[in-house]
DNA sequence: TCAATTCCTATAGACTTGATAGGAATATAC
DNA sequence: GTATATTCCTATCAAGTCTATAGGAATTGA
């Protein structure tokens, strides 16, 4: 349970790579070797990425990514929730008359309680957490 | 990210149905069509929570399931740890040498502390808290 | 024109999840 | 002791997700 994806491991792993090459273009191929993750599967990454804003691709030679922002303006949230979508522990949070009770249900406020706590520990650190001190 | 297995929700409203049926042995199908619980998967679940010593069973006529504990006496992560076992957001807090770095990762060090966070919110409440207001 | 790169789409294998089926073991009631 | 209600055990299945790979089209700079 509450296993986070190696898509979001890696993702997070080249976004802390690119924190470390700001103001230049990183081809996604010297991402990959430098932290070990399949060429092929971080290009997807990246393209996703970049179609949620957080960085920005440029094509052709002496092409790649870079951030789009600085990385103390970059939430982890933000990060996580590009990956996998908003972070919604049950189904019953979202679709209603999963359960025979109400809006007052108290287990599905029990679950609301515990997404906003993994949302304040994420919203609550950014890119530049995890790659100063 | 970060979904709830069907399974621990059924869990959950499973125990919270004997919360309110304490000292009475309750059989399996009686809560699941209570519950809107597929009666054979709810039987498994039930065993799950019985080998975690969360439940006792009875077998035989007049047999069931009652909780093994006070309801203020069980937390809900131990009912999800029952369910998914322990909360590991990533592999590689388990098994070393995912990444280059060693001990120090400072993503590493980030995703302990998403566990200690869920797990101070699990481990914070009890079955008690989502059967009463 | 050439080379490097992002970008797009399709695919495949392994694994997980949710659910069902059939029956063996066990306890109670009559 | 026989019938009945129940837990308990094992096997199976369909559907979905996750991880990864493949091949090539579009774009840019030299
Ligand atoms: S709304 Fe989810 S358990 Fe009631
Ligand atoms: S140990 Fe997990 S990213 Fe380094």
């Amino acid at each position: 349970m509450f296993s986070v994806s190696a898509k979001t491991q890696y993702a997070i792993r080249a976004m802390a790579h690119l924190a470390k090459n700001q103001g230049v273009s990183v081809p996604s191929a010297e991402i990959a070797a430098s932290e070990s993750i399949p060429p092929k599967f971080l290009e997807g990454i990246l393209t996703q990425l970049k179609s949620s804003g957080l960085v920005l691709g440029e094509r052709g030679k002496n092409g790649g990514f870079r951030l789009a922002d600085k990385p103390e303006a970059i939430s982890m949230l933000s990060i996580v929730e590009a990956m996998d979508g908003s972070v919604k522990p049950v189904s019953c949070v979202e679709k209603a008359g999963a359960c025979a009770q109400g809006m007052s249900c108290l287990p599905r406020i029990f679950w609301i309680g515990l997404k906003e706590a993994i949302d304040a520990y994420l919203g609550g650190r950014t890119l530049k957490d995890i790659t100063e001190g």
